[in-house]
DNA sequence: GACTGGATGTGGACAGTGACAACATAACGA
DNA sequence: TCGTTATGTTGTCACTGTCCACATCCAGTC
């Protein structure tokens, strides 16, 4: 008879799993895997997911996980996910919050508050972030990327983005702000004052607006 | 009496070590190090860099590398500085080979070029790019630094940036060459065919070369 | 020319890791 | 009720970075 911590052992929407007491059969241990496996992420990125820590913090023994996942990487990409959706939220909460109405200026600024939410997030959270990046295959950064393309388009529709430009705008875009979160991030500006960095950041936005403008 | 393989047992520049014999003594172990953790850095990236198995291509024993580095991350350092080596030198190369008269033309397609250089060198060699930026500091990236710097003066002095964009340009250029590179060499769009990947880089440039006119 | 001290390389150990196999227990369905 | 299956555990393996004690060799001194 084993005793195991009693961290998330109610199923959200799943009732066949609702015993809350310790047991053998811990009740709904995948997900407190991925929850585990998130906190190390983000504490310490993705080399920081090790999966008998894991399994430690979630008072389970070392092999517990195989039963969930077929390896390491199949919970890091977990993870990953995790982070994209955190990030896709971010971005999307930051453009809801724009209050422009010239069509223009709404455009660009919603551009740019989609950028700086990018950015924000990577800094706020570089060990999600790298985690994110370090497994990601395109597919699954439907998330932000058709925030991209919708603030894009919408540049478009009101004619500040020439059409002829519109073409390989999102990689322009995402180059940018994916390049200033790796280098102030993680990268070798990560000890830069934050003064600084604002107004990289700034200036970085300002550029991208001009290299789109008609 | 053992025997050691005879790799790099000669010294340059130094004569002391010139007994290309196998001997208890390497002779020029730590440059032999070097270059066996840079070949598995090229080939791997930086988690490839495992401390025993560059002992073991070495030819030597695990605990030897010791005598040479006080841990395993501070070869991954020199591995970084071979890379940002190679990429210094390749962007100078290029920028070298620009043959342009009209100065204006001419400092822009050397900003280009600097651009181009950075991420071919990315794409093509992952594993270092990667190692350089999975450790590197400010103070080390004197060498691409400079390059980019010397670009944008160049456009700054034929009238082609403006002053009041000089500042922080640096930044821009670099986080956008950055972060196709990220995205390109190790990242989500790795899998992309170059043909699509040379359209983007193209478009890239073209759009920092709209963000710098004046 | 022998001796010795410091530099360099070796062998053995240890804790930590991802993974596998065999076993234990609990839940579920006939 | 009973076996089948899902889930968790223990034990083990190869591998890693790092530390320790020891071996070997080179260089400079008597």
């Amino acid at each position: 008879m084993r005793c195991n911590v009693d961290i998330v052992n109610i199923a959200p929407g799943d009732g066949r799993y609702d015993a809350a007491v310790s047991s053998y059969h811990h009740g709904n241990l995948r997900e407190a895997l991925v929850q585990a496996a998130v906190v190390l992420g983000r504490e310490k990125g993705p080399d920081g997911i090790v999966l008998r820590e894991v399994a430690r913090r979630a008072g389970v023994s070392h092999n517990a996980a195989y039963r969930h996942f077929a390896d390491r990487d199949e919970l890091v990409r977990e993870v990953a996910r995790v982070g994209l959706d955190e990030l896709s939220a971010a971005m999307q909460a930051r453009v809801k919050r724009v209050r422009v109405t010239d069509p223009v200026a709404r455009a660009r600024r919603r551009l740019r508050e989609t950028g700086k939410a990018y950015v924000d997030y990577a800094i706020a959270e570089p060990g999600l972030f790298a985690t994110a990046f370090s497994v990601v295959a395109l597919g699954e950064l439907d998330g932000p990327y058709e925030h991209l393309s919708a603030a894009l388009d919408e540049c478009l529709a009101v004619g500040f983005l020439p059409p002829e430009k519109r073409d390989g705008a999102e990689l322009s875009c995402w180059a940018g702000v994916h390049g200033f979160s790796m280098l102030y991030g993680t990268g070798p500006l990560s000890e830069a004052p934050k003064k600084e960095r604002d107004a990289d950041l700034d200036r970085l936005l300002d550029r991208i607006d001009d290299s789109l403008r008609g």
